[in-house]
DNA sequence: CGCAATCTTGAGAATGCTCAAAAGTGGTGG
DNA sequence: CCACCACTTTTGAGCATTCTCAAGATTGCG
């Protein structure tokens, strides 16, 4: 289950998208499946109210678990992963903000993998009942939902490709593209510049590569004029060839516009 | 096992469940997932009629299309894939007898990867029509069908897993559990053994390795006394020592009884 | 200011790759 | 029924990418 925090504990909460009549993240990630009525909008914008803050490095949904409710990322960042006998962890995804942790939970009795905040996030817990019993102009969230879902899987064939037969430079290239562009599909890139707020540990442990050669191998982007990266920010400075390095072709993510 | 089901119309029948009453492979694999009713069953057993043979490497669905039907494999093996620019191929999952290739045909536009045979295969298509049709006793149909799906997602977990952290002797010891399990699952090992119809070239594309490597890895665990195979026949003459090695652990396969 | 985590660098080693060619297999048409 | 052809499997040899170990530099946070 969630670990031992509370929702009404503060932690410092930052200058957000709470404090001003914005959308939050997952209404701007939903929007960019299905469009949303206002009445669904308002629905979403009401999650704010559950919202909870989790530090770094911290358990959302351990494995095994059978979560009672959605979890959704509201700011931070967060991963799927698993752990193998050695110790040895794989990440299988990254959640970003207005990412959703489990939703198939009304299908799935126990989590097969874990899931673990990177950077200090605020969290979101919507309760499977109120899930349930969305009807009418609101089931279109449910089909947002899935439709998110299947991006999601997307993404996951994506990564297996990567891991699975790319060089180094080139997984590390197509994973900075990919998150740009998710990034950008919920308002958190500057241009082509977005918060990156993850260790080359757990950039190695998303590319299937030691630590050492993720060192190595974001010094040759460097190098070759494609990023900066400094203080946990990303820039990309040459998309285009940073996309053709990766073989990045970003119509996997769905981020057209919303079909009908 | 009833038999309510007309003679088949013969594709050049091969000796195969066709002709017996024995429950299709589709009925197996959800009937693991979801406890299914006689009228559940007739209805499935009903996409007989439907099937149709296709030689091994043969495109099934592409990378783009929007397909019309539901696809079922019913015998032999297939594959999903993405092609990278080079033409290298990255295979992403292994479909068996009681796969379904576009579940998510309703929410998806187009695929995002493509579906290729590689042995030749009994197929059946299910008209979107009829399943979204399906309802009362028959929606139970449905609700397994998305758990097979889930299934599938932690699969992909797992083989991203796989290749992304695990040595060559290691994958491929996972992969021969992995399958083993889910031919068990619809019927088609004996014992430990089972019809393994797909190359060293397609091995070595599932796992991320060299046909070279692939070659030697599997010198290797014969050598070990794990395996034999030969003539596209698998033996595992030692599952517990292939599991450690592997790492396997059966549970993200769902296996267990049906879950209420 | 100091600890702990993270990043960086060096050097040697291993796993797995490429290229190339030979040997085996199965299907097909003459 | 055999010969041939394409595909697949196997083997050898050298090499590249990436890993491991280890230590030193840097950063951020309390």
């Amino acid at each position: 289950m969630m670990t031992d925090r509370r929702p009404g504990r503060s932690f410092k909460t930052l200058t957000s998208s709470e404090t001003s009549g914005e959308p939050n993240a997952l209404i701007r990630r939903l929007e960019g499946l299905e469009s949303l009525g206002t009445d669904a909008k308002a629905w979403l914008a009401g999650i704010e109210e559950a919202a909870f803050s989790v530090p770094a490095r911290t358990d959302l949904i351990a494995e095994g678990d059978a979560p009672d409710g959605l979890v959704v990322i509201l700011e931070g960042m967060a991963c799927r992963f698993k752990l193998r006998p050695g110790g040895a962890r794989q990440i299988t995804a990254y959640l970003i903000p207005g990412d959703l942790c489990n939703l198939d939970l009304a299908l799935r009795p126990r989590m097969d993998h874990a899931i673990a905040t990177l950077s200090p996030c605020r969290v979101a817990r919507l309760d499977f009942e109120a899930l349930s019993h969305l009807s009418g102009d609101l089931d279109i969230v449910t089909r947002a939902m899935r439709r998110a879902a299947l991006v999601d899987d997307a993404i996951l064939r994506e990564w297996l490709v990567n891991v699975g037969s790319r060089s180094a430079i080139r997984r590390i290239a197509h994973l900075f593209c990919e998150l740009l562009m998710r990034f950008r599909a919920v308002g958190l890139a500057r241009g082509d510049s977005y918060e990156l707020p993850v260790s080359q540990l757990d950039l190695a442990e998303t590319t299937g590569l030691s630590t050492v050669h993720v060192n190595r191998t974001l010094q040759e982007l460097k190098r070759q004029g494609l990023i900066e990266l400094r203080a946990r920010s990303l820039m990309i400075r040459n998309l285009a060839r940073l996309q053709t390095l990766g073989e990045f072709d970003a119509g996997y993510l769905s981020l057209g516009e919303p079909i009908a």
